[in-house]
DNA sequence: TTCATTAGGACCAAATGAGTCCTATATAGG
DNA sequence: CCTATATAGGACTCATTTGGTCCTAATGAA
């Protein structure tokens, strides 16, 4: 299904500070209060950030975490997809899922891994560096509305 | 946020039944037969259609629901909003909310409604007809991968 | 050995969500 | 005017999810 928790959003605070000084090993609780994020929230995080090969991780005294991903190369949609899992608009969209509890008598399968792929390819195109600097407008301005709704 | 609900999929299924047969007046009560989701939350669901104007409704004897919006210029965005509440990526890209509890620490401020806009673009792209009969890909090819992730 | 730090769970309380149900209101038809 | 049929609008319940905490094991530097 499409949806974005709170710990995802607090997942993108955590690397954007991780940003300002790549390369750096920052232990979870330096993390912690630097974003105001309360520790055991962060240390949970990082463990996922970690498992999905975007940190790696250091044990012990001196341990810590580092970037190991390349933020111009990391789009959000793998920080979105390691928390929530894939994402589909949908449970008929997830691939793999042969068909949900009304799949036959729903006259709307086709479609749907359309529009889900429509916007995954939004999330796609965003990546980790421009979300902390957004520099570079990695969405082409077709695809950006600023006329109404959000203004 | 970015999320969709079992109850919003739902909707999309009964909308689909609907649109069988446009301009006809039918009963919560036959739209849930046809498309076996519960009674009452079939009713719960087309009174939120009805409030957004997606449909109209007649009460008493012989009334039901009609569809009170153009297929193929009502974007499935209007739907999923009408469920969702306005679309946003995290709490701080909502249209109007000034802050999160984070706000002061965090650094990706600027960039997220520009995703927010781009994810919202992609699903206004779609209409209700391109949903159910998907003729028409309203969808540019540019912006959907068949190729990997939901193949 | 000791202390700092991550790994990986189990656990809990609060919020959320799906689904139900009840009462009021409106309308067609006899 | 009465009755049967429908929607309107909530309140309510129960299960699930979620944010957050905590505990124990493993790991590494000094």
């Amino acid at each position: 299904m499409l949806r974005m928790r709170r710990i995802t959003d607090q997942a993108f605070i955590v690397l954007a500070e991780m940003l300002r000084e790549p390369r750096t090993v920052t232990t979870a609780r330096a993390l912690s209060e630097a974003t105001g994020i309360p520790p055991a929230t962060t240390a949970k995080l990082l463990k996922v950030l970690q498992r999905n090969q975007l940190l790696t991780s250091t044990r012990g005294a001196e341990g810590g975490y580092t970037i190991a991903c390349n933020p111009s190369e990391t789009s959000i949609l793998t920080v979105i997809e390691a928390f929530e899992g894939p994402l589909g608009l949908t449970e008929c969209s997830l691939p793999g899922l042969i068909g949900c509890d009304t799949h036959d008598t729903c006259q709307l399968g086709p479609r749907w891994p359309a529009i889900s792929g429509a916007v995954r390819e939004a999330l796609r195109s965003v990546t980790l560096l421009d979300l902390v600097y957004g520099s570079t407008p990695a969405i082409r301005p077709s695809h950006v509305h600023r006329s109404t709704a959000h203004g």
